[in-house]
This record gives C-alpha cells, structure tokens and sequence, in this order.
DNA sequence: CGAATTCATGAAATCGTTTTCATAATCAGA
DNA sequence: TCTGATTATGAAAACGATTTCATGAATTCG
C-alpha cells in the first residue's frame, strides 16, 4: 500500500504539497499538481482513511437506529436516508435495537468512541435520559418517533392527529363499535399519541369503548391473523378495527377473507403507513410521508455535523393524509 | 476527551500498561489493573476508534451491497448479517447501489481507502473484471448472485433448479400455456439462470412457449399490475405465470382479481422467495432459504478477515423449497 | 547456586494523514 | 526602492492509539 510519503518522493516534493493536492487546498502550482496527481495515479495511490479520520477528528459516517430493518415502515425510511446521506458524501452504519433497550443502548458507544458523527433515532427503547449524555459527544437527531425531554432536532408526525384521522374516518363511515389493534409499545411516544388521538375521535363522537377491543402486540402480518382470532371469538364484536400498520391490517383481512367474512361489510379495516401492500389489499390507510420524514432529518443531521454546534429543540412537524380504499 | 495519556497520567502508569489492560494482555498485576480501571472510569476514557483503526489496520467494519434496501428479500438478509455481525462485534455499512454500475462502483472506494474490512456482494451489476483489482485490498464474499470467474467464496443456490422446480410444479397441475414475468436483468446470473431452469421443464415436457408470454423488468407489485394488463389483452392468454419474485405474483393476483378473475381457475400464478406477503395472497411460491445464505455469508466474511488470507473460490449451495399454495 | 524462563513495566517507534509554523519568493502599492 | 501582502513550499508537530524493544524482577530448573 502506497503512502502520501511515497507519492511524495515519487513527485519529488513534500507530504504536504501531496496533502494540499488531495484536499484542493490553494497555493498549488499548476505544473506541481501534475506531478503529484501522475504520482498518485503511478502509484495507485489512495489516502488512508483511518488515518485521515484520525487526524480529522470526523468520520463522515452516520449511524441509524431502527428496530428492523425487515419492517417495511424502516427499511424505506432509511433507503431514503442512505441515498441522501451518499449523496452528500455520508456512509450510513445500520443499527438494529430489535426493540431491546440494551441493544440499543450498546449501539450508543459507537459515537462515543467516534466512530460515527452523529446518530439518527427512528425508534426510541430507553428513558432520554441515557441518551443525554451522549450529546457531548455528538449530534442526535430524532425522526419519526419524539420525546418532550429530547433536546435535539425531532422530525416527526402529530401522531395524535393521525390516529384521530383515521379514527374519524371510521366514525364518518357510521361505524360505532371499533376495535383497536396496535403494538401499543411502552417505550414508544408514538403509541401512546396514536391511543389518545383514538380515543379522543371516539369521545368527541360519544361512542363508547369495550376493553375487549383492544388487541395488543400487533406489528406483523402473523398478529393481524392472531387479533381476528380473538376478536372473532367475543360474544359482542366491533364492526370495525383501527390498526397500528398496514401489515396488522392486512393479516386481518385475510384472517377474515378465509374466514368467510366480508370486508366492509362484516368488519371494516384501517390501516396505517400507505405501503405498497396496503394498495394490494385494497386497505383504506393513513399515510405518513416517508420521504419527507427521511430527507429531513437526514439533512438536519448533515447540516449538525457540518456547522459543529451542539444541536437545540426543534420540531419538524409534518402532515398525514387519508388514503380511502375498499375496506372502509 | 481523554486520552490514554491522561488515564496514565491519573494512574501513574506508562501509556503501554493502560493499553494492556484494554486489551486484555497477560503480564499485568491485579493491583495496577484496578487503578488503570479506575482512572478510566473517572475520566469517563473510552479508547478512539479512529486512532485504534489506523495503528491495527483494521475497522470491525463490513460493507453490504444491496440494491434496494425496500427489496424484502434484501432487507431479510441484511436484517440476518447485521445480527449475525453485531455478536461476532463488526458493523455494516449499507450500500445501495440502486441496479446502477456507477453506485456499485463508487462503493469499492470504501475497501480501498480502508474504511471498510471486507465486502459482501448480494447483487452484481459490473463484470466481475472491476472488482477483481479490489481483492488486494480485502476480502470480498458474494451471496445470493454468482459469477464463474469470481475467484472468492459464493454462497447462492442454483437457480437453474430454482425456477426448474417452479415451472414443474405448474405443468405437473397440467398447465401447458405457461407466461414467465421476472425482472430479466441483464446483468444478473440469477436472472440467466431462472431462465435456463424454466425453458428446460417445458423443454423436458414438449411444451411450447410463445415470445409474447415473456414479460420483462417485473420488480414490484407495480410491475405485476402492468404485466397483467399487457396479459390480459393478449388474444392467446397464457393458463399460468411463473413470476421472480412474490411482490410481482401478487401484483399480478391482485389485478387479476379486479378484473374478475379467479385464481387459479382462469390463471395460476406462483411468486418466488415466499415473503409474509406470498401467505397473505396464499400464492405458491419457491421459498429460498435467507436466513442461512445470510448467516454462511457472514461467517465466510468474518473468517476470512480473521484469517487474513487471501479468500479462495469456494462455493455453498443451498437448497429450495416449494410451498404450495391456492394460487396454483 | 547460576542459568534460563517467565512476568511486569515503560520508552520510543509506528500507523498515515492534516495542520501549524516558518521561510522564501513574488507581487502590488506608495 | 522599500514595505507589506500574497503565493508557494517544506519541516515538524499533532491526532491517539498499539506494538516493538529493552530492562529488571521474580520464578523455575538442573
């Protein structure tokens, strides 16, 4: 492996006319650049980045925290963040928590141990608490789920809002018997505001709530088929269910479809996230702008570590839509 | 931010003694072990990666090409290498090259400049000449693609039997009209080989096969909307589709079903990867086994980077499995 | 008991860059 | 022509660890 020492005695010159070359720093004749850069390319030289990351004190690499990347929800989240993260010369270093907190808490030392410059949090297992003391380390920007305590940039959607979206939607539709099937995660602001978005739409509507239609732990298509067992099985069924994402809601249906039931009729389904499954199931869902959410905190980040300063608060709040389909 | 300096300093020790204790060298008393511990805690020390990096020479550090990380079938390996990495201590960097030569190539830097130990191929858009070069720098594992004249470790299954086993199944339920709807890559042994596999059943069966049953560049549920529109209006209509991928196959389902059509009664369909989705449409499908490609993948990488040997040619070769299902 | 190991420690070299500081040479302005 | 800025270059000091080499002390062995 060819140094910058060897390039520069190849040249004929000093370390640091090679280093000036290589970082386009001015004060570089013409004529000296040509001999560096024939060096370099004699030599197949490259700058060792270990070292460059040493001497720099940055590493131009990002780390994000998902749960699983399998979770379609995420793993576009960070497709969007990757692509704008390369562009402006960023690696990305993917962090699955598995939704443990000591998972996620282990993944902290990468940027304590500067191997990252900065962390984007699109779900959150611990207390703000143990994150806090990180952020002298580096920066920390929040996307998609939020905390009050959190002292840096959250980019992220009134969940409240959302949920109540939905939940309107139902209402509007004339149902008044709805059934609630989320994963309802203790650590998780989103899951609590989605709760009380529900159940505010239902208040306002003086409908009542039955604590048998909750249904709790959804995330995947498997708990979707799970929840319909139950539900099919209570004496006094909801006529419709609220569901936390798009694959719950999906394995519902089918759930129900083989059950011999229909969709709406039997039991109306609204799902969450606008996947593409959800256009295939023909699933009236709430959308989240993915993208937006993605770029956003990706370029809040960049912008973070570029500027070097310790982030502040700031909230990004970004709008829902409603996607009505068949199953409403 | 301490150094190891100021650890020593604070413990009265040489810098030398602090790093063994680190990383764990014998020769080492108890009693100056607990006062280098000590020192560390206090000073809140924890050792630079970057500084670390550049004297070992390594980065605990893998890089993963994948197209798209939406893909499912990518996302599911990358979920399994990113566990499988995490517990033998090594990170992945995501790289998506997007089905672009350019991106793919691009992302060779990261071997070369050293950011990265190795690198794991799960697709290929370049010949294999301009990777080659690349293998003095580190070593480079292919999963789930193949090449003849990669001289590394390939770990994949043979998809000429893959689609074989696809395509039998079809004929076996007594299709003879058989449409074949994939992403047809050009670059893609994959692709060439799910060719060779499905032409060979209906060779081996005396069925023939029309040029307008070939549909190409089906990727997602998207793509199989389209191929059943351009299906539907043929005048000779295939009976059954083979697809490459389970997104496509229910695309297609789904369009089919709008139209009024009964699957498999007025066209069978079967997917290929048996993803949440395939059970969700309950299409039949060619479940290829990820989490094993995955894993052998990685373990492959780790030794090879433990071993700090050139890698060999060496091929793992896993079965498939057909899952049966009402699409067929 | 002397020689050969093994154990325990530190000084200094090293990894490969970038940055600071010093020094000339060139150029512009008075 | 002198002064002060600008341009161009290199020597040497960082960056923060690990590793080699040297040296003594303690232990084992014949």
């Amino acid at each position: 492996m060819a140094t910058i020492q060897d390039v520069a005695k190849k040249a004929g010159l000093s370390r640091t006319t090679v280093s000036r070359v290589i970082n386009e720093h001015p004060y570089v004749t013409e004529e000296k650049k040509r001999l560096v850069t024939q060096a370099m390319q004699e030599l197949n030289y490259v700058p060792n980045s270990s070292a460059r990351r040493l001497r720099r004190q940055q590493t131009e690499t990002i780390a994000v925290y998902v749960p699983r990347i399998t979770n379609p929800f995420f793993s576009h989240l960070v497709e969007v963040m990757e692509k704008e993260a390369a562009r402006k010369g960023y690696q990305l270093i993917l962090c699955q928590t598995r939704y443990k907190k000591e998972q996620e808490r282990n993944f902290l030392e990468l940027l304590k141990t500067k191997q990252v410059d900065g962390l984007i949090l699109t779900s959150i297992e611990n207390d703000w608490s143990e994150f806090e003391p990180y952020l002298s380390f580096g920066p920390i920007v929040v996307c998609n789920e939020y905390s009050d305590s959190a002292q840096v940039p959250s980019v992220y959607l009134n969940q409240i809002e959302g949920s109540y979206l939905g939940t309107k939607h139902l209402i509007d539709q004339g149902y008044t018997k709805i059934g609630y099937c989320t994963g309802n995660h203790k650590s998780s602001r989103v899951s609590k505001d989605r709760k009380i978005g529900f159940l505010q739409a239902l208040d306002e509507a003086g409908i009542m709530m039955k604590e048998e239609w909750f249904f709790y732990n959804a995330y995947s298509v498997q708990d979707g088929f799970a929840a319909f067992k139950k539900l099919s099985e209570l004496d006094d069924k909801p006529q419709a269910v609220f569901t936390g994402s798009d694959e719950v809601a999906a394995g519902i249906a089918k759930a129900a479809f083989d059950a011999g039931w229909k969709v709406p009729e039997d039991l109306a389904i609204i799902g969450f996230d606008n996947q593409p499954l959800a256009a295939l199931m023909d699933l009236t869902t709430v959308e989240q702008p993915i993208d937006t959410i993605a770029k956003q905190a990706m370029n809040l980040m960049v912008e973070a570590i570029q500027a070097k300063k310790p982030l502040s608060r700031k909230e990004v709040i970004l709008p829902f839509q409603l996607i009505k389909r068949s199953s409403t």
